[in-house]
DNA sequence: CAGCATACGGAGCTAAGATTCCGTTTGTCA
DNA sequence: TGACAAACGGAATCTTAGCTCCGTATGCTG
């Protein structure tokens, strides 16, 4: 059940099967009837989340300044992120593994996001080796801190520093 | 064995004591009568790292140029902590839960990270709301990176973003 | 060398949590 | 209503890994 997934992802990635199931009030054996096995269901929602990613990059790629499309996904996908703890996880582990099912979507994101990244560059706004790569890594280090202070807004400072320090260098 | 720990280190936090007993060549209850726990070992491990970091700190406060210390000191750290998946997960965590033990170490490195931040505030060579708190959630951040690419130099590109990010932002 | 103490090794105990399996319930068709 | 199918629930199983315990080896003293 979509329900039960989310629950499992708000518990943390730790959360065990049996309480997923209980707490989406249906029996153990249902859960691994929709989902072979713990991975999957993990799986199904990292690429939900890849989704909404692709979605938000889209939705703002159009923006007038490049540069603020740059800050407003980074932004608007950390928000989105806030309190699902397991897929933090699962984010600053997104490089490491690749999950079965998810190259799609990421190549999506990977798409819309190059292209913001490559008129912010031209526009003189993001240092001019920024790519998408750095993206995914920056944005791996802002999810380890809303992992590890859950519930506080230090993240949105993680977030400024590395904005800041995405733009371009002044020039001398 | 301070052998022993370093093995420990090495293979990650997930490494089981029967294999780092068997590495370090001794049996799995030698291990456990040195260390009562798993977590003790961790433990052990993590108060000799931030023992380093403080010595680092220590070793680059005088250093004229007060934004060079600070570089210094982060690089030197994320060096020194390069290829110890055990300690970078640890450090991810170290916000999150108090280690016993450890807040002395943590407190020496607070203590002359403080100094260092604040000359470098003081000579505009850094934002000046940067606190203590955030050179630690960045370079939490900078480990994700490390830990979750290992072997590549990826986090020195975090690291150089961080860096200008943490900079004092232009005067309009 | 005998006797005692200290330290070792590692088989086995135990807990935790993922996964399986089968008897039961619910729903549909004639 | 009876028969069959599909979906369910959750106890039991299997696996992994931390930890305990006790018989043995090493070393010191007289």
């Amino acid at each position: 059940m979509a329900s039960g997934r989310e629950l499992f992802a708000r518990d943390g990635p730790e959360a065990q099967m049996d309480e997923i199931a209980a707490r989406a009030g249906v029996g153990i054996g249902t859960v691994y009837r929709h989902f072979p096995t713990k991975e999957a269901l993990l799986t199904a929602m990292v690429r939900d989340r890849f989704q909404q990613f692709a979605e938000i990059a889209t939705l703002v790629e159009d923006a007038v300044d490049p540069r603020d499309a740059l800050e407003t996904v980074m932004r608007r996908s950390a928000e989105a992120v806030e309190g699902d703890a397991g897929f933090q996880l699962a984010m600053m582990g997104s490089n490491e593994l690749e999950w079965e099912g998810i190259e799609e979507q990421k190549a999506v994101l990977a798409a819309v996001l190059t292209r913001i990244i490559r008129r912010a560059v031209d526009a003189g706004a993001v240092r001019d080796d920024f790519t998408f790569e750095d993206f995914g890594m920056v944005m791996c280090g802002i999810t380890s801190t809303m992992y590890y202070k859950p519930g506080s807004a230090d993240w949105r400072r993680h977030l400024a520093i590395v904005l800041h320090g995405v733009g371009a260098p002044a020039r001398p």
